[in-house]
DNA sequence: ATGGTTTTTACTGCGTC
DNA sequence: GACGCGGTAAAAACCAT
């Protein structure tokens, strides 16, 4: 069933990638349309669609916050899904399907003979199953497209996803998605099953490769947890860990060091009610000036996402609870 | 809605390069 | 003078009630 709608979706994405005019016209960087004041030349670049010729800035909300700053890997599904479908709405048919009256009358009001009424009965089931089908496979596609290009800008395995195109699957099956974005469904599913397996990604994360914003996403997942009464564990700061050390580049030593710490936090309580981005930030920190990969406040801020203030109110704790359990190390 | 807690924003002074 | 760092007050965001 899962096989099924892979290769589905493979296939599609193939006969996509062969069309020849948007190979050409995606670049790494830019994205080229015509300017609606002087028909000039429209480019993406960081952000803004801005016309080359006046610099008219078009669209500035449609920010978009491609992967290629930070893809490490395979980048030629993000070029495709770029140019994909738009991300709300298409949730139904667009009301373009059919529709079999359930009345067995025809066209005049007049009744049809038994042998009709048992035609039209089975062409009304498999029109429904068709429809319905159709309709699903549409919004599937679009949505594993979708978690595609986040999942790899974000660097996220393939488990994570397969967990997270299941937790979508369950919330369409249950009718939780009209009314609500693709979008911002398939990111919930995403943050959830990113912490299910253990390798979180902060809301934040998501939110920056997501095209709708961080409010919608925390409130959708919300719904989508309750009503899939879905078990998700919270996220510890130890699980951040690996990553933002990778990404600052810390030695192992540093990581050890910092992980110790978080662990001591966590078993002395001292990490109840804080972010625990809040607390890796300010464990490496700490451990970054034990060891001697000094890494300011700033810098590991921007990495994890925190504030220098909060880097800092973490670090004195951190320093306090550490000092104690370790007698005499100061730093 | 409310109140308590955490985090952010904005601003400060200090020391160092 | 720019930068990193430490602190503070107040605003904003978050959470449980």
């Amino acid at each position: 069933m899962q096989q099924r709608t892979f290769t589905e979706h493979n296939t599609a994405t193939k006969t996509k990638q062969s069309s020849p005019s948007e190979q050409t016209t995606e670049d790494e960087t830019t994205q080229e349309t015509s300017c609606p004041e002087c028909s000039g030349n429209i480019q993406l670049d960081a952000g803004e669609h801005a016309c080359v010729d006046c610099g008219l800035i078009v669209e500035e909300e449609h920010i978009d916050h491609g992967p290629e700053w930070r893809a490490f890997t395979s980048t030629e599904k993000d070029s495709k899904s770029r140019v994909g479908s738009p991300t709300t709405n298409l949730m139904h048919d667009n009301g373009l399907s059919t529709n079999i009256d359930w009345r067995d009358k025809d066209a005049y009001g007049n009744a049809i003979s038994n042998k009709k009424r048992k035609q039209m009965s089975r062409l009304r089931t498999w029109n429904e199953r068709f429809r319905t089908r159709d309709s699903k496979d549409r919004n599937l596609k679009m949505a594993l497209t979708e978690l595609d290009r986040m999942s790899s800008a974000l660097g996220i395995p393939k488990s994570v996803r397969q967990v997270a195109s299941a937790i979508y699957r369950r919330a369409y099956d249950e009718g939780l998605l009209p009314g609500r974005s693709t979008e911002a469904m398939i990111s919930s599913a995403l943050y959830a099953a990113a912490r299910q397996e253990g390798l979180p990604r902060s809301l934040d994360d998501i939110a920056h490769v997501a095209r709708v914003e961080r409010k919608e996403i925390s409130r959708t997942y919300i719904y989508m947890k309750s009503e899939l009464g879905l078990a998700v564990p919270n996220p510890t700061a130890q699980e951040f860990l690996p990553r933002y050390s990778a990404n600052l580049g810390l030695s192992d030593e540093t990581e050890q060091i910092a992980r110790d710490m978080l662990n001591k936090m966590y078993e002395g309580g001292h990490a109840s009610g804080k972010a625990p981005t809040s607390l890796v930030a300010g464990a490496i920190y700490a451990a970054s000036l034990i060891s001697d990969d000094r890494y300011t406040q700033a810098e590991i801020g921007d990495a994890v996402d925190v504030t220098a203030v909060t880097i800092r109110n973490r670090y004195k704790e951190i320093h306090d609870v550490y000092m104690s359990s370790l007698g005499d190390i100061s730093f």
